[in-house]
DNA sequence: CGTATCATTGACCGGGCTCAAACGCCGTGG
DNA sequence: CCACGGCGTTTGAGCCCGGTCAATGATACG
């Protein structure tokens, strides 16, 4: 019932894709991948560092490679909202022109694909395809959005955590994680910061669907049980 | 302080860029611009009618030319979230692949300039720098998710209301509108389910607003007296 | 003039927030 | 090795913002 963050299971190797700097840009061909990894750098990060901050010039894109990295906006420097947790394979900023508009932290250890904005650029140039994979990535990215104003606007606080695990779930899943006990590794003060809640609701909701018999709380990680139940009605 | 719905003073002429269906690619030269238009098709629609809905086969881009274009997810039929109010010059669904993800419907008349997705494709093929814009575009679409994210995770309904309202006038503004009593052509309703509240709240908040003079609640407009005290805090 | 829809307001309630305390885990230093 | 302190999690008590239900007024429309 308590916790024992086994951040570690998180930083483990990915035996498929995401091992390299565009498992996003899979389409490109070998020579192309090659290249592309020469322009730009792996930077390990460790629990809570951050990446870049909003109102910084961009100047590089990144790429997760491995760990989970929170992406969040601040006001007032107390009042945050996690807008997406990236997971390998995930671009982060890469048509981010001026300032960053977002934070970027890492949720525990974490390796990130790092190129700066002109050489990409340059990359792309004369590469056109490049350019769709990036305008399909980015289109993605805006239905994930949408899905994640419905939730925020018109969801309940059960139903928040209940598509959200079964969310995470499915993509870890994609990424051939291990997900019958669910990893869990962002902190519930996180969870709460991206589903707009507080973290003694998401502690206290979380509870109460154990109680029901519908997830099972175990140190770093929840077991996911008859959700499919409960969350029926909750799915689009 | 009742409703004379004004709608037609929406549709009204605007003087500046948005006439034409690319208000947004206004990089085009004036050839490349006369030879899109012949592309696709002015359409005017009346009030609520559906552009297109989600889940269905995304078979065009569209461009507002005139009035205002309401973009919404909904679920179960009857939640619903406005993820955003498109104005002229703006462009939607100009990536989607497959079916859309949201829905879109007229708030009053309005006109909308629309394109076959496989006609846009081939002219924008031979055009790289298109796809530039087309990027650029979708990253002010990423970064106007997070400030919506933000705000329906993070804001009391009284600080929703005011940022939505501020940046509803600076959107307006910029488009040359008159906004000194800002023009509100969207119901009670449709500003609910933007901000993820009730309708009653929404009447309530701008009631109590009013009684405190940071606003004058007028038959389809609301004058903007002193919200830039009262936003102050409530700015990014 | 009757009807439907929207806007507004009131009364009430409840989900989620606030404040507070207890607990477990971990790192640190004696 | 253990005591201590800090941090994250959990749980309780109480309250308030915002949702629900309901009634009224106002407007557009046929």
């Amino acid at each position: 019932m308590t916790k024992l963050m086994a951040a570690s299971s998180f930083a483990a190797p990915c035996a498929n894709a995401a091992a390299q700097p565009g498992g996003f840009l899979s389409h490109l061909g070998a020579a192309d991948l090659r290249q592309l990894m020469t322009l730009g750098e792996r930077v390990p990060y460790t629990s809570q560092d951050v990446l870049f901050t909003q109102g910084a010039p961009a100047g590089k894109c990144f790429s997760v490679v491995e760990g989970v990295v929170g992406i969040y906006r601040t006001e007032c420097d107390n009042r945050r909202q996690i807008t997406s947790f990236a997971l390998p394979g995930d671009i982060l900023e890469i048509a981010t022109q001026g300032h960053h508009e977002v934070s970027a932290a890492a949720i525990g250890p974490a390796v990130v694909w790092e190129i700066p904005r002109e050489k990409f650029a340059q990359f792309a140039s004369h590469r056109p395809y490049v350019l769709n994979e990036i305008v399909a990535l980015m289109a993605t990215e805006i239905a994930d959005a949408h899905d994640k104003m419905f939730s925020l606007g018109r969801r309940a606080a059960e139903e928040k955590l209940i598509v959200f695990l079964t969310h995470w779930r499915d993509r870890l899943a994609r990424l051939g994680r291990d997900v019958d006990p669910l990893p869990v590794p962002m902190s519930r003060r996180d969870i709460a910061d991206h589903l707009g809640l507080t973290v003694e609701t998401v502690c206290r909701t979380l509870a109460k669907l154990e109680r029901r018999g519908a997830i099972e709380i175990l140190p770093g990680r929840i077991r996911l049980l008859d959700t499919e139940a409960v969350a029926a009605p909750a799915l689009a």
